[in-house]
DNA sequence: CGCTCTTATGAAATCGATTTCACAGCAACT
DNA sequence: AGTTGCTGTGAAATCGATTTCATAAGAGCG
């Protein structure tokens, strides 16, 4: 079934059946049924790799992100894929599983696949990629980071200031016995910019943050409950709040605060970030920072559609985190909020 | 930088460059390191819509799934994707948000690009869904399903003699009095599955299932609270036992039990389907079935794979679920296990 | 009425690799 | 020595749509 058969049975030349598919108002009303029924009878579809080729234009994107496994990237993955496919664009996935060597060769692989663009996550990436990308020629952004003095299109968040927030939040209540559970640095920008905003913002309110205060742990709850042990059993005054790097570690922290007798909030608070779904519904639940994954896939997705568009478009396009209060922080025992000035 | 390129500078005909490209072992190693040379000079990297044209190849296949919202659907995609990506196949993903039209028309959409297989979740689907696939003559296999008398191809597992194993057990507590969040059974077999499962395994006990003693419920723990809460409140004797359609639903149960001061599994036993990660964290942690995810997805691409090679692949796959016995179970209040011939 | 301008269409070139077919060179066997 | 069979390579056809260029038919206008 080639475009020549449809062309035949509908009585024209083949270049009037990809104009009535590609340019419908470029051909005569009469002729174009004429070439809709032709193709209808003979189940006509057309081929992607051919019509590739010659077009150079794939109408495909690539997405290359960490893991599925994790619920917000999964989520934001989903929501690029829904806004690219109304326009009619298809995705292709790719994941490295947060080594960027292999971020890299996936990299070359999609656009090898004839990728016409490439959402990635943050923006810490082997300088090679850039370099790929250039030479190929192709648009991209950086999502789940937002920094408008990056020489490169971000579509996401200030990681390091939401973090402050979350911090800050901590110190407003009297806090300044803070630990951090912090997801691994390690090639990650996002985890990095976040353990950062939480130590300037200490440190802006006199509150150091040594090392022995900081443990860097995988993202599952079981490591979460690890960390948080780990950190209670160390010397030292007790910590009478612990920053974790997301709810899934949050939640840990919880159920091992729990399971030590210690009452959250009243004998010490737990913050997360992500505001997963479960984070409302904890015990306690969780004060956390709602991270709109959602918005940033169709953010990004946006700006793709754009770049791919020829438009104009804002190189760096946020969404809005949002401290979100629930029951697992509270003032220090013994200490009322807005007193963190006479701590340390 | 084409291929002719490449030739040019290797001194050879660009067949020769495929071959070495397609088929190292078809060209004598001294020319083979020329060409070699060759295109690292050039920086070659080769157009793929030419050699899916021309070989009818796509080296592509797709994935049509639901949600990647959902953990498990989200990882098995991901695993199918590392599995496929290691033969040199990627990955085109669409979901469809459990709308069965919109799977038929990405379904479509999949195969025009030139998807070569189809991983699909489930056996229920538009009927037309089957005879595109047959039009284009694309293998595929249905997966979140194990059934060995299915015309068509299954990786997975037998939902209802699941369901029925973790009924069965509830009802070896001695239990009688159970009800079900189930999740929503239209256009979704797995769901309806389970729920006949369970069903037929209560009917073995002479355990009745009334209308009055199911819900359906989307998945979210608000809702799975939302729908044990109704249980709850219907008349009738309490119910001792709620089996919940997966984890997610269990956890609401869980939650909204607590919330009424119910004990668990004291009062009431609840559990949970799928294992997911916080099953085991769960206060109390969650009876629930295992469900292999990743190795789903293995399985499904390891078929895809087998079939696109043209080897001889069985047509059903199955991987093991198993209970998982926690917390959240336990005889009923003033009965001991082994008695539920007694009751009812 | 004749001229220019637009519009609808067709013919043919083209995108870039793969693949078929042919053939030269050489080894191996009778 | 002659035949057969393999191996490595090249020339040219091919995959199926798009696109450029040309052209015929009509539309508008002075």
């Amino acid at each position: 079934m080639r475009i020549t058969d449809v062309a035949r049975l509908a009585g024209c030349a083949p270049a009037t059946v990809s104009r009535a598919v590609n340019n419908p108002d470029k051909v005569a009303p009469e002729m174009r049924s004429r070439i809709q029924r032709a193709m209808l009878e003979l189940g006509y579809v057309r081929n992607h790799a051919a019509r590739a080729l010659r077009s150079q234009r794939s109408h495909m994107v690539g997405v290359l992100i960490p893991t599925l496994d994790y619920a917000l990237y999964a989520r934001l993955v989903s929501a690029a894929g829904s806004q690219l496919s109304v326009a009619g664009i298809s995705t292709l996935i790719a994941t490295f599983d947060y080594d960027l060597e292999a971020e890299l060769r996936e990299a070359r692989l999609l656009l090898e696949r004839g990728a016409e663009a490439l959402i990635l996550v943050g923006d810490c990436h082997r300088p090679e990629l850039y370099g790929v990308l250039q030479q190929f020629n192709v648009p991209f952004v950086n999502t789940y980071t937002y920094d408008p003095k990056s020489i490169h299109p971000t579509a996401g968040f200030d990681n390091s200031a939401s973090a402050a927030i979350i911090a800050q939040h901590l110190v407003h209540l009297g806090h300044s016995n803070i630990c951090v559970i912090s997801g691994i640095t390690e090639d990650n920008d996002r985890t990095t910019r976040r353990l950062e905003g939480i130590r300037e913002e200490l440190a802006r309110h006199g509150i150091p943050l040594p090392a022995s205060r900081v443990i860097e742990s995988p993202y599952s709850i079981s490591d979460g409950k690890k960390a948080c042990a780990l950190l209670l059993s160390r010397d030292g005054p007790q910590p009478t709040a612990i920053v974790c790097g997301n709810d899934v570690l949050a939640l840990g922290a919880l159920i091992e605060c729990s399971a030590q007798g210690l009452e959250v909030p009243g004998d010490i608070s737990v913050v997360g970030f992500d505001n997963l779904e479960f984070a409302m519904h904890s015990n306690p639940p969780l004060t956390t920072i709602d991270v709109p994954a959602r918005d940033m896939g169709i953010a990004a997705a946006e700006f793709i559609l754009g770049k791919l568009g020829g438009d104009e478009v804002a190189m760096h396009n946020s969404v809005e985190v949002r401290l979100i209060l629930r029951d697992s922080s509270a003032p220090p025992r013994g200490s009322g909020p807005r007193r963190s000035s006479s701590s340390q």
